[in-house]
DNA sequence: ACACGTTACTTCGACATCGAATATTTCTGC
DNA sequence: GCAGAAATATTCGATGTCGAAGTAACGTGT
């Protein structure tokens, strides 16, 4: 069981930069590395797992968000979704293209548009992968009981209605 | 001033995976989400912000990680401290070599050993854009008083000691 | 109808990163 | 001492991403 006194890296990584940079704010900081180096490690784990299911974690993030749209959408939609140029989502299709996960439909009423629909294979693919993706998430989180999640959930809530407001 | 029962794009993000997966956690999946975004948002502020000041992303945190070696480290040590391979290190230094911003130093005592050293155009413009960098860090995290933040990062401290630790 | 601006996807060139292989040097077991 | 293992940085080939330019189609105002 973690003591409360336990250290972790980024509190070796706050005491180290804190002789050069004296007006280190150690909460602010803490708080800033431990989520970075959190998503980075869910990220990693992420990694590892989908290879094991012959993933790659940008293509499962491609089915995804297809998913996440009921199968089909348009590739500039798919771009919004990921964060990423509408230049980048075309070699992502070709490549789940190859595999046989989605196929291209031109649009009948719009012919400038091609949507990307997951194919069966597909969908099975994204779903054998939900089924193991989120386990390492729920790891984590155990740390804290039901009560402590929710607080640190709105928390972090705050923080984003900051980050969503426009800067000026 | 956000009222608590503002929303954020996250609780829209949850709102529309609940019906497609019903074994999700929200406050899980929220706290994720959440940090996963920040993570993201904080990273774009930076590249904007470095931009600014002629610098690109990882060339700042290629000098950042110098200057926390006290301005002078191997290659392999740097690639340890980014999370990078040794072999992407070999650019960055030639780039930062090439705006005179690092210089090599063969050792003499271990003569594979090519260290990376800090020239004081380097140390400074690492200096310059340290000033800015963190800004943004403070603003969001200024949604939370101190007592809060104390609490956030501890939060977070818990849940990366289950993260340190080994899955086994 | 038609010209013009907008939208949507793709192609192209540049670049960052990585894993594997390589060259050189140091360390280790005997 | 010396042969083989380990360590260190680099080169090389492949891949993913992006911005800018290109191509095609739509929409609108006149």
């Amino acid at each position: 069981m973690a003591s409360v006194t336990d250290r972790d890296r980024t509190d070796r990584h706050v005491e180290r930069w804190l002789p050069v940079l004296a007006d280190l704010d150690p909460d602010v900081e803490g708080a800033v590395t431990r989520m970075s180096f959190l998503t980075r490690h869910l990220r990693a784990v992420k990694d590892r797992t989908l290879a094991d299911l012959d993933l790659q974690a940008h293509e499962f993030d491609t089915l995804h968000a297809l998913a996440g749209r009921r199968g089909r959408a348009a590739p500039s939609a798919l771009a919004g979704d990921l964060d990423m140029a509408p230049a980048s989502i075309t070699a992502r299709v070709d490549a789940l293209l190859r595999r046989g996960f989605v196929h291209r439909v031109p649009s009948t009423v719009d012919r400038r548009r091609v949507d990307v629909e997951l194919t069966e294979a597909g969908r099975a693919a994204w779903r054998g992968a939900m089924d193991v993706i989120g386990r390492e998430e729920h790891r984590l989180l155990t740390a804290l009981d039901p009560d402590e999640r929710r607080l640190l959930s709105d928390l972090l809530r705050r923080v984003m209605l900051v980050a969503e407001r426009p800067t000026d």
